[in-house]
RNA sequence: GACCCUAUCAUCUAGCGGUUAGGAUACAGCCCUCUCAAGGCUGGUACACGGGUUCGAUUCCCGUUAGGGUCGCCA
């Protein structure tokens, strides 16, 4: 290309080469280091697939002695949204991801191989694009977006494989005088890659998770600086990447077809290939097929969707580790206390499936698990803060009778494998409470509708009677077996399933006539530690 | 249409030439038990199909079928 068209398209002046490789020396890191990132597009929707990709790359990232950063992908600003950022920012810490460097929720650059946002690095861009332009590596084209659609169109009806390559690239050819006359016309320009490579022939990729893949060599003459002179995904990757120090890459499993792609830009560039990790994607049943969890038709593909229904973070990362890493069960299993971080996630264990569907059952199993570990304290303080954005009667409640619920909260907690498992998210909370308050307690008589009234009256009373606060378990137990005794009642499940006619009812029966008087419900934790945190006068007002 | 990926219980998966095909979730039953939730034990259910290669294929190769993904001045 001729240095007076190079001038004409860009003609304001940008930093030379030497300059920019010299403010991103190569990192000094421990043999084996890692260097990863997570790359979010601040479009006002984080999406799951995102905390997936970046919950590997922080792991092996740091547990290599590498860094993990953060790099801002907003080169559309069409899609770009007031607040997206802060949305990303402030969720990353909160599902697991930690972020050695990036951009901070101030908006400043942390870190030395800035800036972290690719708008501000347009000039880094063009001054790449420009030496390949120079190089003759790439060319103007100025086909118009419906020019390109026509030939598409042309091409899907000739079933000829879409795209810009081959004679289709009608701007491949252009002389240097009618670039020159494009350009004196002031028509719109985008610089576009000039492929070398020949679809006829194969190359392999090598992907961590995947093996080896042969794939046609890419001929496409693809966009890599569009026509606001910001650069697009392919070209923004390949050189951010390697002035960044990035080592490996996990993304989704929809890049694998543009890696021939990437591989060649780095090589036209005269770099160094990072290593690729491509990850099944997460998909969902819809009908009876499986398929990708998308943005617009599936509100579980946003992180948000998570927190609004009440699910922990941890139930999330968690979850999302075990696909990612399915032996992480059995890890868990054997360090049933140990932070999820401690999990040493390996690329080799990635599994190589078709895309694994979302299954919530699973997840609300490991989301009681990951409450049941929680102190009464973490979970209060988990509720409040997810009540006082979707609860707020719930969040008052809460703050005026902190320690009340704490102790609620703690009935058969932390008592190791037998902890109370009955919580999947926050909102289940609620419903745990409300026998425990008078405006939310609702007698329930009719559950003892089997019971004879005398009967019902008779065992509430001589319980009443005889209740103590300060009695231990079996004491307070040993009261209510004196209680079946004296009406009546078998005060051993054995006695009475051998003779059951002998019998009004069993001890069974009498904790039941005193749990549905106290708490309305059939069904209720531990009866002894529910009176106790009543306390001695709502108790007894309850059994009448 | 072309290209690529994938194919083991209902679901997530282990497996990398010889296994009673393992685990987890879900489900069923039993035990424990003041009812639940748990916990313990037990159980049923899987290698898509058709060809090869091999003494021997879930495992390797080819094909069929099915599912997924990609083919943008979106990432």
């Amino acid at each position: 290309m001729t240095p007076e068209i190079v001038a004409k398209m860009f003609p304001n002046p940008l930093p030379s080469i030497e300059e920019i490789e010299a403010k991103y020396p190569p990192r000094t890191l421990p043999e084996g280091a890692k260097v990863m990132r997570v790359a979010p597009s601040p479009t006002g929707f984080l999406h799951v697939g995102t905390i997936y990709q970046g919950i590997i790359a922080e792991r092996v990232a740091h547990q290599s002695g590498g860094v993990f950063f953060v790099r801002v992908e907003d080169t559309d600003q069409k899609r770009k949204k007031e607040g997206a950022l802060e949305l990303i920012l402030e969720s990353f810490p909160r599902y697991g991801l930690h972020p050695d460097e990036g951009v901070n929720m101030a908006g400043e650059d942390v870190g030395a191989y800035g800036p972290y946002t690719q708008s501000l690095r347009k000039d880094i861009y063009q001054a790449y694009a420009k030496k390949l332009l120079e190089e003759g590596k790439a060319y103007p084209c100025f086909c118009t977006a419906e020019d390109v659609d026509l030939t598409r169109k042309i091409q899907e009806k000739m079933n000829i494989r879409p795209g810009y390559h081959g004679q289709y690239a009608k701007c491949r050819n252009l002389t240097d005088s009618q670039i020159l006359e494009h350009l004196e016309a002031g028509h719109n320009w985008v610089l576009r890659f000039k492929s070398t490579g020949n679809y006829d022939e194969k190359m392999a990729v090598k992907d961590l998770a995947k093996g080896m893949i042969m794939m046609p060599q890419n001929d496409m003459d693809i966009v890599i600086l569009k026509n606001d002179g910001l650069p697009t995904y392919h070209f923004a990757h390949v050189v951010d990447d390697h002035l960044m120090g990035t080592t490996h890459v996990s993304r989704g499993d929809e890049w694998i077809s543009s890696t021939p792609l990437h591989i060649q830009l780095f090589a036209a560039m005269g770099w160094k290939t990072p290593k690729y990790a491509h990850l099944a994607t997460l998909q969902k049943l819809d009908n009876g097929n499986k398929r990708k969890l998308s943005k617009r038709h599936d509100a579980e593909a946003s992180i948000t969707y998570f927190w609004e229904k009440g699910y922990p973070e941890m139930t999330v990362v968690e979850y999302l580790t075990n696909i990612l890493n399915a032996n992480f069960e059995d890890w868990r299993k054997a360090n049933p206390t140990e932070p999820a971080e401690k999990f040493q996630m390996n690329f080799n264990k990635i599994s190589n499936t078709g895309g694994a569907l979302f299954d919530f059952v699973k997840m609300h199993s490991i989301s009681k698990d990951v409450i049941a570990r929680m102190t009464a304290e973490e979970v209060y303080e988990a509720v409040l803060k997810w009540a006082t954005e979707y609860n707020k009667p719930l969040a008052e409640k809460l703050s005026a009778h902190k320690d009340y619920v704490t102790a609620i909260l703690n009935i058969e907690r932390g008592i190791g494998a037998k902890s109370r498992k009955d919580l999947v998210k926050w909102e289940d909370v609620e419903n745990e409470l409300t026998f425990f308050f008078d405006d939310t307690f609702v007698a329930h008589p009719e559950l003892l509708e089997k019971f004879d009234e005398a009967d019902v009256k008779k065992v509430a009373s001589e319980f009443a009677a005889i209740y103590d606060e300060n009695d231990d378990k079996d004491t307070w137990f040993g009261k209510i077996k004196q209680v079946a005794g004296n009406n009546g009642f078998a005060t051993d499940m054995k006695a009475y399933k051998a003779n059951p006619a002998d019998y009004k009812g069993s001890v069974a029966d009498v904790a039941k006539i005193l749990r549905v008087l106290v708490t309305g419900r059939e069904q209720t934790p531990d009866l002894y530690a529910i009176m106790k945190i009543l306390g001695k006068d709502k108790t007894l007002q309850r059994l009448g």
